[in-house]
DNA sequence: TATCATCCTCTTGA
DNA sequence: ATCAAGAGGATGA
């Protein structure tokens, strides 16, 4: 560690809340510090209460991606609107969306359809390892790979890597920004809802991918992806009208709306704090946590 | 328009 | 040790 960011009062930070979360995959912890790879630079941080210590990028680009220039409070604030909520900013205070890069965080979602967090993060490490490129003073660690590598990647090399039937649907999705890449590189400047329609209308994209690739990689902090886990949380704390029927595209939109609604513009924050919570707040059956 | 079976990998429990 | 059951979204019938 080499250099070190002194977290100002209104720069709250909980790192190993921000990087645990399940909202990146790359990220492993070892020992008392982090080590991952965003957008192609092998970072490592380590925090101590105000301190932040990082190598391995500029002090511009990881304040950047762990977003402190957010208004913390502010959004904090906004979603602050019940005890549950209340409850979940108290235990995971800190905890930050953090702005991936949109190629990684798209092909990282395609393939966390239908899995958990753990095979999730398999998956994306195969193929980083497979397809990304080395990084300097980095050991064999590799950067996500960019859709131009992964051009020469066949479904059957993409199954190597664990994706299973989603290999399919990434080699087509891969093939869009090969063809049509001008126009995947409008997305992240689209409106939340234009943005939404050109994501799900990718193959293997639905509406909970598109919904956390706008959350997580284009911010828009008012995007609410709803998974299972959420949705039981929603039916428990929020809408037992729900019932406990799986999520159907109307159920689905049914628990975004209202998600979106209750929380506001930055809805998504509140997501990323009751998914956080979710051990405790959907003990319902000794359900127990996947990731 | 809404359900429902299918896809695959991994974990858990028998 | 082995294997069946189950978890988890997008798709297409």
């Amino acid at each position: 560690m080499t250099e070190t960011i002194r977290l100002a009062e209104c720069e709250p930070l909980d790192l190993d809340a921000t990087l645990g979360c399940g909202q990146a995959f790359r990220w492993q912890r070892a020992g008392d510090r982090w080590e991952g790879v965003v957008d192609g630079r092998f970072l490592r941080l380590r925090q101590e209460g105000n301190l932040l210590h990082y190598a391995g990028a500029g002090e511009s680009f990881v304040r950047h991606y762990l977003a402190l220039d957010l208004d913390f409070d502010h959004v904090l604030g906004s979603i602050d609107r019940d005890p549950v909520m209340r409850t979940a900013i108290e235990r995971c205070y800190g905890l930050r969306v953090v702005r991936q890069p949109f190629f990684e965080c798209l092909l990282s979602y395609l393939c966390a359809t239908n899995t958990n967090i753990p095979a999730v993060r398999r998956r994306v490490e195969a193929l980083s390892g497979q397809y990304g490129e080395p990084i300097a003073n980095a050991g064999q660690t590799r950067s996500f790979p960019s859709p131009e590598s992964l051009q020469d990647a066949s479904e059957a090399d993409l199954r190597d890597c664990r994706l299973g039937y989603r290999a399919r649907y990434a080699r087509a999705a891969i093939d869009r920004f090969r063809d049509d890449g001008p126009r995947m590189a409008e997305i992240p400047s689209l409106s939340h809802d234009e943005a939404r329609r050109r994501l799900i209308a990718l193959p293997g994209i639905g509406p909970k991918a598109a919904d956390c690739v706008l959350l997580y990689a284009l911010g828009h902090l008012d995007a609410f992806p709803v998974d299972v886990w959420i949705h039981r949380i929603l039916r428990r704390h929020y809408l037992p009208e729900l019932g406990d029927s799986p999520l159907s595209p109307s159920r689905y939109e049914a628990a975004r709306a209202f998600g979106r609604s209750r929380f506001g513009q930055h809805a998504g924050y509140a997501q990323v704090y009751l998914f956080s919570m979710r051990a405790r707040l959907s003990h319902e059956m000794g359900e127990t946590d996947a990731g």
